[in-house]
DNA sequence: CGACACATGTAACACGTTACATGATTTG
DNA sequence: CAAATCATGTAACGTGTTACATGTGTCG
């Protein structure tokens, strides 16, 4: 439902068309996501349809802009005040594939945490480069967010790893060839 | 993808059917995702369409099950392998919520980011209690990505308010004795 | 003129969600 | 017997993605 409700919020300063909608929408988040022109005018429709917007007669340069309605505001209003659930957010696909590596024979669990702990690293590496160039405060805390999640990201791979190590004899990770894999367990 | 990938990989540890796939999925992450069965079907459905499930003849006990084929195991080992990048993850609606609140006129940035800090530290609270709770090692790396992502969440959260407070000038910090029912909007 | 940016829109499709319909088996 | 659990499936709908079709205006 991000589109829909920045789609809105956006309206809520004022008529915009679509294109216009699609320009501001990617530059407050400084084009972290992108968004297809043809997403834009679809969810208008729907937009309209549910009453939280009002298409305005076709202007002279051929523009046909919105404008948001009573129940759109109230809408907003309301998306604004109401705090982000995590159970609502959609399921973590890194977490999942995690969770099922451990328990899929044949899996190597470590190099599937390593390959996704290198690009994430990568990714933060980037993220940080960015950070040098200047832009306004909303596309900046949009990147700092996505810094905090990568760090955190890697954090909880690191753990991964450690708590790994605890319950799976280690490999050969170094010189270390004892045969632990022959323990047991109660 | 999660779901379609994540029955490919419980179908790789022998055939399955939907009921059983069901549980095992939310088993293997502590519930944090139910899934509804009807989905399961429909999953089943598309990935025998898309050659990586073959469904077996009815047994016994009226159940179908289903069995992977090399395509679904080349499939499975190509998800564990490839990391996932940020840029393919779904937007972020609340780094998105908070970039629009900064230039929309008449939202008070400041109760947003409080009103979802004080939901996130719940949330945390919650988390942290249930790791108290036993569980096998899946379930608990899933609760500790949450835990980790939460307080990610609230380090930004902070941040966001700090570099707000560098931008606009605080208005009434301490001394809290406005009648907030009062406020009007321009 | 040709390329590019501006601008609108549609069609087909993917995944996911919810609700509904149906029946068998188990268990208090 | 009634209720719960097990088990399969379908229908309707929602958001989001991609690709396509179309047209105007501008600038080198």
């Amino acid at each position: 439902m991000s589109i829909r409700h920045g789609l809105l919020a956006l309206l809520e300063r004022g008529a915009r068309y679509g294109y216009q909608l699609k320009n501001e929408f990617e530059e407050s988040t400084g084009g972290t996501w992108p968004l297809n022109i043809g997403q834009v005018y679809t969810t208008l429709n729907r937009l309209e349809r549910d009453g939280f917007v009002r298409a305005l007669p076709e202007n002279e340069g051929g523009q046909r802009p919105y404008e948001i309605t009573d129940q759109g505001r109230t809408e907003v209003a309301l998306w604004f005040t109401t705090p982000i659930e995590r159970a609502s957010r959609p399921r973590d696909e890194l977490a999942i594939k995690l969770a099922l590596a451990l328990t899929t024979p044949g899996i190597d669990v470590r190099s599937v945490v390593q390959a996704q702990r290198t690009s994430t690293m990568r990714a933060l590496q980037e993220y940080t480069r960015l950070k040098q160039t200047d832009g306004d405060l909303p596309w900046r805390l949009v990147l700092d967010s996505m810094i905090f999640q990568s760090e955190a990201e890697i954090r909880w791979l690191d753990h991964c790893e450690s708590s790994l190590a605890r319950y799976t004899p280690a490999k050969t990770e170094q010189p270390q060839e004892v045969h632990e894999h022959e323990r047991q367990r109660a």
